[in-house]
DNA sequence: TCGGATTATAACGCTTCCGTAACAATCGGA
DNA sequence: TCCGATTGTTACGGAAGCGTTATAATCCGA
């Protein structure tokens, strides 16, 4: 199964989901960030700092940095695999589960309101 | 007529979307940039500062800074309005609707490809 | 014509992020 | 028990964005 769009509707959603996310958000999330945030939210854990540059194919650091400020926000928190202490896992927190909720609101909402 | 997703789906194709576009852009837009893009790409011209900033619901320097680095990337450019000198059109550019595209064909592939 | 309103930008000090390189901590096999 | 490999973070100089405030150019009605 999957979902049918023509390209100007896939744009005219897109286009009204961020301009959603804009509107109602102080903070101005890149695609790198809101990437790492959907990763953690929406695939089995463990999440792992090089699982994570690995899946969006950028460098550790980057990966650091990011959670560096969404832990300062919340929306996600470190903790060190007791098992291997090199790693750190990344958790998922219940303000960054309310934040995923509300983008998924708003994109189901932004889809029924889609002219066609 | 509207696209009917549930909340899952919609964050899945949310996910597959982003993550492509970190993939295989070097650059790393943030949701404002992305959203005065698909604004100019999407919406009958003309745009201007003052319009895409009422549109966003952000400060006009806010609409300047992306422009510049969005000009210098060359996927929009600025006019003076002459007709009023005070002024400033954002056009379109060959590049930037190259761009624009590549994102609706990413999104319309997600789709296809998404699990139900 | 002149003066307030409007438009976009520049300037300010500050924060965040960049890529690269170096680093400390830890693991695990020889 | 080492010692190379692995993991995540920090350090670095530079670029870019922030919000606020100030500024230059232009408009337009009294």
């Amino acid at each position: 199964m999957s979902v049918t769009l023509r390209p100007s509707e896939a744009l005219n959603l897109w286009h009204m989901v961020t301009l959603g996310l804009v509107r109602e958000d102080s903070h101005d999330f890149s695609a790198r960030q809101i990437s790492i945030l959907l990763t953690v939210y929406l695939e089995p854990p463990p999440h792992t700092v090089r699982g994570l540059a690995a899946k969006l194919q950028v460098t550790k650091p980057v990966i650091t940095r990011a959670l560096d400020t969404m832990g300062r926000l919340e929306l996600v928190s470190r903790r060190r695999d007791e098992a291997d202490l090199r790693n750190v896992i990344i958790q998922r927190t219940v303000k960054g589960a309310l934040f995923i909720e509300r983008i998924g609101d708003l994109i189901v909402s932004s889809g029924k309101e889609l002219p066609r």
